[in-house]
DNA sequence: GTGAAAGCGCTAACAC
DNA sequence: GTGTTAGCGCTTTCAC
């Protein structure tokens, strides 16, 4: 551990006791301003900084935020994750990450018991954990703080989200702007929220332009590459086959499109196909492919930073915090759904 | 926090003292087995886990080792995170997130002081931070033991990595083997150790072979997606274009494809392609893209395990930590390279 | 092979 | 406004 300078060394230099100290140093009220400045001078002449695990222990927090997901993208991941550790850093918080095995028979019980014993302050949940009930409850019951991203956790608690409806609205409507009729639509992963609203805004869009929606063109996926391949495989066997393919995300979008490959056939001439998230992947497939972008990143930081108020203010305000932050999202229009772009 | 279950309760319900059920959890030897089952019994029954904070301050260190990147791809930190994460977990160590900037003027003073204020017991590093002189000085001259990833830091500092040269090789001859003798060479970022061997593999296996090494034939990428499409270009707009390229990762390789799909070739007839990491990518392009597999969430558990052990064991034996330790990679043959396959 | 006692550096509660 | 006094839950030291 480094030269150790402590908070009675402090508080020698300075003049004072070590609680003087101790106030200046969490912008604690009741210091007089001269005090103040001679506590500061002496923490800058000896270079003092806290001792983490002192504060931690005494003060009964780890100052501590902890990320709770389950098997991510790992691009999802690693954008998420750099802006949470922005967010934290700008605070002097540290983050702590946890894997946790969704639907596994003790997730609620381990993740418990993981809060309580690394004393975390508050913890960011991410789908599909952040649609656990069960999970979210339990958090609840252990007065940790948290926020969830990318969903809706059950009653009042903070979301950092976008608009996933109205996105998978306007790529509806792209393609049927470019003239297609029999649309396909892959659903996600059945227990992320986001799974369910971009299919309602798929069908809105449909409805309002008065397209039917075909049992057999709507298909049910995982999210993953595999379940992509799986739903693209099916639907080309149609013996009326789409001709455009929505997926609810990249990863399967791109499943599709290497099953139309694989067909021989020409994207987007013969089929069209579209994605959501924007991941490096959407710009890596040939043709692009056309996605909606998510500021993952920012979404991160944003649900960081709702979290590290939250665990400074009143606890008191808690109840106003009917916090939704809807960030904007961003149509990207590339070939895989119109002829003669990149 | 509150309920939380102490090293008290469980060394009462062992039967010991508090200092057993601390061997215990230290995993420290002069414990008989049968007392150490009864208290990994009790540990077990309370479900309970030592408080870092206070483990820190009595200790007199974090419990907490950092892992330093910069700007990686999401699957290399994603995979690498997740293998150093469960080797913590078993020591009950946390891990630290520090995303740094290479090549930014203050990049070592802003890491020390980093180190020095989060307390951090060791560090992770990984490419191309390995790979700054002045940057592993620095943190040697911290005294904060260090392992390093995917390169070999200067200096008897403990490395996991692959042997990359040989798997370079073997590519290389793979694509000779296919009847290839026009092989462009796509080289990596100039500072990750990885590049100059992948480089010098491919090398030695074209003068194996009797080829010769044509200068037109190589190219400087940077290990992104974009720099393989921009050597992709140049090499096929030569007079004599290549009838395989080898890029030395992944990204690169899928830039490559991209740009010959845009070309109206066809893969591998045409022009064939490898890459190296397996990334999933690699299984998402179409063809699929012949590769060499790393393993790097392994190489992110044992690097994580080699320092955890160097922080345990005397620090009289770090001198004989002149540790390589080499994993196996594993040749990944794909339809990029070889007609029928997939 | 095991245990008792003494802090680690800080914050919280309450005095003054 | 400021100081005093107890711990927080663990590791360390040293005794047995």
């Amino acid at each position: 551990m480094a030269g150790s300078v402590t908070i009675d060394d402090v508080a020698a230099r300075a003049g004072v006791s070590i609680k003087t100290v101790s106030r200046v140093v969490n912008k604690e009220p009741n210091v007089r301003e001269k005090t103040r400045e001679k506590v500061q001078e002496a923490i800058r002449a000896l270079n003092y900084r806290p001792n983490q695990s002192a504060r931690g222990l005494a003060g009964r927090r780890s100052y501590l935020i902890g990320l709770l997901y389950d098997n991510p993208s790992p691009n999802y991941l690693a954008n998420l994750q750099a802006g949470v550790l922005k967010a934290c850093q700008e605070v002097n918080y540290g983050l702590a990450l946890s894997p946790v095995s969704y639907g596994e028979a003790d997730m609620v019980e381990n993740t418990v018991s993981w809060l309580r014993q690394s004393a975390i302050d508050g913890v960011l949940l991410t789908p599909p954990l952040s649609d656990s009930k069960a999970l979210v409850e339990a958090i609840h019951g252990e007065k940790v703080p948290m926020v969830v991203v990318s969903s809706v956790g059950p009653g009042g608690v903070p979301a950092v989200l976008i608009d996933e409806e109205k996105a998978a609205f306007q790529m509806t409507e792209h393609l049927i702007a470019e003239g297609h009729s029999r649309i396909a639509f892959i659903k996600g992963h059945p227990d992320h929220y986001a799974s369910q609203h971009r299919y309602e805004g798929y069908k809105a869009a449909m409805e309002a332009a008065g397209l039917a929606i075909k049992k057999e063109l709507i298909k049910q996926g995982m999210f993953d590459f595999e379940s992509g391949k799986i739903a693209a495989d099916e639907l080309l066997s149609l013996p009326e086959p789409p001709t455009a393919v929505f997926a609810s995300n990249d990863d399967m979008a791109a499943g599709v499109m290497h099953i139309a490959h694989r067909r021989k056939m020409v994207i987007p001439r013969d089929i069209a196909v579209a994605g959501f998230d924007d991941t490096p992947l959407s710009r890596q497939v040939w043709p692009n492919l056309s996605t909606v972008r998510q500021p993952i990143r920012d979404m991160g930081f944003v649900s960081a930073e709702l979290l590290l108020e939250s665990l400074n203010g009143d606890t008191a305000e808690k109840d106003d915090a009917e916090t939704f932050r809807q960030l904007d999202f961003e149509m990207k229009i590339r070939g895989s759904s119109v002829i003669g772009v990149d």
